[in-house]
DNA sequence: CGGTGGATTGACAGGAGTCAACGTCTGTGG
DNA sequence: CCACAGACGTTGACTCCTGTCAATCCACCG
């Protein structure tokens, strides 16, 4: 199986690199750092999606990490019950897939919501078959990003655990809409005018309200002066009160602390 | 290197070894299987706690990761505002610390809650300085059982963060039962009649409840039939009304699905 | 014995969910 | 070009779960 896919802005010759070469991401890519440790089996695999494709379903075979180059994707996780929960969204430059490495396959269904681009970067490393018969193709550096990466990402989990339960929903939405701004910022965009790549029943779930709430929020911070908002369009309009907002001191709420 | 060494009830002489030839965990621990793989600068350090007795604080320098031989810690994160939050319980066999790998100081503090033991694994593979001067003292199998160990966090948290937000009170409260039940049971004890090593207002900040909530709720199910309760002293009357509870199609709260 | 911390219980209040109506925007087809 | 449907978003009225405040009880301990 030859891999020949395209990806957005790049010609098919150069696909063999992947057209890491000319990525914006690579500095950030585990890729780039597999390969340049002189690594063949690790080739990032470009794809491009509309909005509403889907990337990998829960339950698919795992197949490597996913690598956003442009676009915007969502993430979400179907509980036994049924309950959908939108676990992230992800903006360019970031990373998503880790959970299916230790259970060789994906916990989470994630879609583009938007015409977007990613890289497959298919660690084999990580397969029943390839794990059981360990080569020593990857340099132990290599693996050491990598092992970074998923401590990252377990930190940063936690933190959004320790928000999920001790914001309320305004702080929360203060919150989230700073590390939207934050992460748009990152990825190029203006920090303080943006548009809100997911719709406003994606941002409750993620946040864990119904969608009258969030929209009660919006026309809320509308009218106290801290936001412009037109449909998904926002501007950022007193970052400062926001910030205070979401990072001020917890207002009576769940102020029980623990030994 | 002989290796033979116990914890908790071993003598200082035999401390080298650490005791992982007679430790009921090790076929858990990665501290083993490195050791296993001939990596001599690894070898997990027992120690023991008193209740209350602090193992790590958030912030201090990452030095490994640590593996519980017997009593139960608690992990905590204390939030820029002061808040606290209950980041987790560790019970015999379960590894806690992996947090600290990629900042290279821990996130959460743990203390024992009770007597305890545990012992540390100093993976100064991945302290700051040996990564920078990368050797390949560490076989890339054992790295990758690290590797599935961090994925398998990731996605337990990941569930947790489901759990926190699409569950009521109710529900929460016996997932959390049924979870310490199952876990006492994988190490050992009872899974119908145990001791909870937590404090109600640990639970409930766990949770994120108040503790006067958890209390009316475990007099609910009490009264229900579900479990008989006297202090921190349960047993589990009905596990299936409490699976039905935890599990059960959501009843009217949160129910808004995301595309 | 009194003091302290943990747990229980009751009365009350409020934030956020539920239900429902309405408004806006987009794309499609006649 | 208009009508219409459907998805998305806004707003209001009402309810209820769960947090707040406060009193009480119990066990433990110096």
């Amino acid at each position: 199986m030859d891999s020949k896919v395209e990806c957005i802005t790049i010609r098919r010759s150069s696909l063999q690199t992947a057209g890491c070469t000319t990525c914006q991401k690579r500095t950030q890519c585990p890729a780039n750092e597999l390969m340049a440790s002189g690594n063949a089996t690790v080739r990032a695999i470009p794809r491009t999606f509309r909005g509403n494709e889907t990337v990998v379903k829960a339950g698919q075979r795992f197949d490597g990490l996913y690598m956003v180059r442009s676009g915007f994707f969502k993430s979400t996780f179907v509980g036994r019950n049924g309950d959908v929960q939108v676990t992230g969204f992800h903006f360019p430059g970031e990373i998503f897939g880790m959970e299916g490495i230790e259970a060789d396959c994906y916990g989470d269904t994630t879609i583009a919501l938007d015409s977007s681009s990613l890289c497959r970067i298919p660690l084999a490393l990580f397969t029943a078959e390839t794990s059981s018969t360990p080569s020593n193709t990857v340099s132990t550096t290599s693996i050491l990003t990598l092992v970074k990466l998923m401590s990252a990402v377990i930190g940063r989990q936690r933190s959004s655990i320790f928000d999920l339960g001790k914001m309320d929903a305004k702080r929360h939405l203060a919150a989230f809409l700073l590390d939207v701004s934050e992460r748009m910022g990152k990825c190029g965009y203006q920090r303080d005018a943006f548009r809100l790549c997911m719709s406003r029943i994606d941002i409750a779930n993620h946040l864990n309200l119904v969608l009258e709430t969030v929209s009660r929020l919006f026309t809320q911070f509308v009218t106290e002066g801290y936001l412009a908002v037109s449909g998904r369009e926002v501007r950022i309009l007193n970052r400062a009160a926001l910030t205070r907002l979401a990072e001020g001191n917890p207002e009576g709420r769940l102020l029980q602390k623990a030994g």
